[in-house]
DNA sequence: TGGGTGGTGTGATAAATATCACAATTTAAT
DNA sequence: ATTAAATTGTGATATTTATCACACCACCCA
């Protein structure tokens, strides 16, 4: 289990009884690259705080379509999971591990009473829903409004902000979480080639274009 | 001014000091069909509870497009006015009354001490984002995997849901809505109709399609 | 070392949507 | 009643994206 001490960096704005619940109640999972973590349509039968490694949100398709949303880092929360009722939610989302990963999950029966203990966790809660809800704006934004080569680089400047400016993705991989095509990708990663903004490898390319 | 009875008709989980405080410190206004409630980038100033009417919440582009999401009824607040932290808030959306309405504003002051007075407060506002990052989802998923003529059928839908089977729309502000054009709207109606969807009329029509 | 696999490049074509042009018709206004 | 404005219908065309087909190359591995 976590220290009571890496529980404060972690999540430094909460009270003490909050993280003597948490050590009690919350187990510490592990999952590896890749890997699965809620899927639409499943029952969420617990919380899940990330302590360690990223989390890609994403929308899903009835037919096995994605689409990313927003990215989870360890000291935030996945604000589906955070239910308030404990009567059978679903899964809206699609939630999958990018790197090897760490979190908390903590059965979603604590979650009602811990609101009403906890001011601290209601204040995390809000915090996490107000700013999970200010990405999916962005996300609508781009899906609403942008053409694929304006969502594109939108999608490879989130991906350089969490993991530097070498982006070891193939186009098949941003295709799947932009919901296009292999081709689409590869066609508009050339033209940003062209215009000096990558420079392309094999399995992964270097953001390289100069932000004014 | 509101009674405290209209008060808990409309918000009837609330706790009696949160009505007190309401009368007390919430202005209640009026706004015509068609008025701007809110724009992107506007100062939130207060936060926003809806009286009477509805309201209608877009994703609003830098130039002038607009995309519909969701509608806010009575007993409803508008979650982007539900800031917690009073510090130059900038609006993310836009918001337009359908109807006429009358909403209580209540200065955005109030929100931080209200969540740390107020426990039903507090679970108003989670419920309030809980169910409005559902709505971006479901937006999200329209959005990014549908083609035009099913997030019509879907406008349609959530249309007739809140003001019956007869839509009073024209092409044009269903186009609007959708950001798309004129012409895709009235081609994809014109097929409804074939498909004894829709029977139409001039500035509206009637949803006559049979749900299994 | 010679396949096999996965990643990438690219043309051809189809489908969805956007844009332009203009006619026809209804409603509103003077 | 006549004109003006708004609404709808529809063809032609352009743009964007999706889909299909296939070539080429790098890398892994038996």
């Amino acid at each position: 289990m976590l220290s009571i001490e890496q529980l404060k960096i972690l999540f430094p704005d909460w009270e003490q009884g909050l993280y003597e619940s948490v050590l009690e109640n919350a187990e510490l999972k592990e999952a590896n690259a890749g890997a699965v973590l809620l899927k639409r349509g499943q029952n969420i039968k617990s919380a899940m705080l990330v302590v360690e490694g990223t989390i890609k949100l994403y929308q899903e398709d009835e037919d096995g379509g994605e689409y990313f949303m927003y990215h989870l880092n360890p000291g935030e929360a996945c604000a589906v999971t955070l239910v308030c009722n404990y009567h059978h939610e679903q899964s809206q989302v699609l939630a999958k591990a990018v790197t090897d990963i760490k979190f908390l999950a903590i059965p979603i029966t604590f979650m009602e009473k811990w609101l009403n203990t906890y001011k601290s966790w209601h204040h995390f809660v809000i915090k996490t829903y107000r700013s999970r809800y200010e990405e999916l704006l962005k996300t609508i934004h781009e899906v609403a409004f942008k053409n694929m080569d304006e969502r594109l680089e939108y999608y490879i400047k989130k991906q350089v902000d969490q993991f530097g400016v070498t982006v070891k993705l193939t186009h098949q991989d941003i295709a799947n979480d932009l919901n296009t095509s292999r081709e689409v990708i590869s066609r508009l990663l050339k033209k940003m080639e062209h215009n000096g903004w990558i420079k392309m490898n094999r399995n992964a390319f270097d953001w390289i274009k100069k932000q004014n």
